[in-house]
DNA sequence: GCTAATGATTCTGA
DNA sequence: TCAGAATCATTAGC
């Protein structure tokens, strides 16, 4: 590198600018010249303008100029290579693949439907209510989905204001000093990086976000529903008719899985509970076991009756009417009655029946 | 709001 | 692996 610095000449002794156009030896102007570029951040704003106007109109400003441009493109030269192009962060992929996957980001598709519905299976709820929660989760995913959105529209419009502002600072600046425009590139892509860690949190929160929602909607036991009542009676009548060996099979549970529109583990868990509180209190659940008792022989006699009937067909229909009254007065006996006779009464029921 | 009932989960032992 | 036991969390009735 090499400056060379010539006094204008017989030029006054300061330039039009109102700065000394010369100090004696060129060493010392270029040293002055600096000195005054480095006093400018001491200064107040007007006065920096007006200093930085003094030294655009300097006769030394396109030397001194040339000289910076020639230090910084070593400079330059020495950092490069070592700014290379930053791979996607796998973080924020992840987030990304997951957002979109939740319907978050991305278009609109009706958001998590699968998950909702999953969700209301794995529940057992009832189709009514698996609706519900369905457009329950849904709202509640588009909530997340428009704050999502409109947080990132302002950090979006936030970092293009401030890159648009450091652009233009740059550019001023680029006048009084060297600024090459791959300079205000990565500049910008400093800025950027900055900002997208901001939106590596926001992504972060929002996953987060869904996932406490799907998990409160896929815990089961949160979102607890009663058998129906006919189901209850299903399972209450297998339970007592099998009192001695309530344990059903694989088949008997999917039977009764079916019958009672729940899923095999609920009808597992469903006698494992009863197993265990039927044990625990037996007095408690006497009156029940009584009534599915007579219930079960009931049934059994009135199948027994109407085959009887098909056989013999001048039974009047009075006959069963008469059963009938009696099927209550027996049951209105069950319950009057101990359960030590309530066998013979059983037992005799069944005879007189 | 309190309490009993109830479905689900978790832990333990055979 | 399955059943028993304890416990949790929710629902329903008062």
């Amino acid at each position: 590198m090499e400056l060379i610095v010539t006094r204008a000449p017989g030029g006054p002794s300061h330039s039009p600018c109102g700065l000394p156009s010369s100090l004696g030896q060129p060493q010392q102007d270029i040293g002055d010249i600096l000195q005054q570029i480095m006093a400018i951040t001491d200064e107040s704003l007007d006065e920096a303008q007006a200093r930085k106007h003094a030294l655009n109109c300097h006769r030394m400003k396109p030397a001194l100029f040339s000289v910076l441009c020639e230090i910084k493109e070593k400079t330059v030269l020495s950092i490069r290579g070592v700014q290379e192009e930053d791979p996607p962060d796998p973080q924020i992929m992840r987030l990304d693949n997951m957002l979109l996957a939740e319907g978050v980001s991305g278009p609109e598709k009706g958001g998590g439907s699968a998950a909702a519905a999953a969700a209301a299976a794995a529940a057992g709820g009832s189709p009514t209510d698996s609706s519900i929660e369905h457009s329950d989760y849904r709202a509640k995913l588009a909530q997340i989905r428009q704050i999502y959105h409109s947080e990132l529209e302002k950090y979006e419009q936030a970092c293009s204001e401030f890159t648009n502002h450091v652009m233009n600072l740059l550019r001023e600046q680029s006048r009084t000093r060297p600024i090459s425009p791959k300079e205000i590139e990565r500049m910008v892509a400093i800025i950027h990086r900055k900002f997208s860690s901001i939106q590596m949190q926001l992504k972060q929160s929002t996953c987060e976000a869904v996932m406490i929602l799907r998990s409160r909607f896929l815990d089961a036991r949160r979102k607890r529903r009663n058998f129906n009542k006919q189901a209850t009676e299903v399972l209450n009548e297998y339970f007592y008719s099998h009192l001695s060996n309530p344990y059903p099979s694989e088949e008997a549970k999917e039977e009764l899985a079916k019958k009672c529109g729940i899923t095999v583990s609920q009808v597992s868990n469903w006698f494992g509970n009863k197993r265990i509180r039927y044990k625990k209190n037996i007095g408690k659940f006497q009156e029940e076991a009584n009534l599915y008792a007579v219930k079960t022989a009931v049934d059994a006699a009135n199948v027994s009756a109407q085959a009887s009937q098909a056989n013999s067909p001048a039974t009047p229909n009075s006959a069963k009417h008469c059963l009938k009254g009696k099927d209550v007065f027996f049951l209105v006996v069950f319950f009057s009655l101990s359960p030590p006779i309530l066998f013979y009464c059983f037992v005799f029921y069944s005879m007189f029946i």
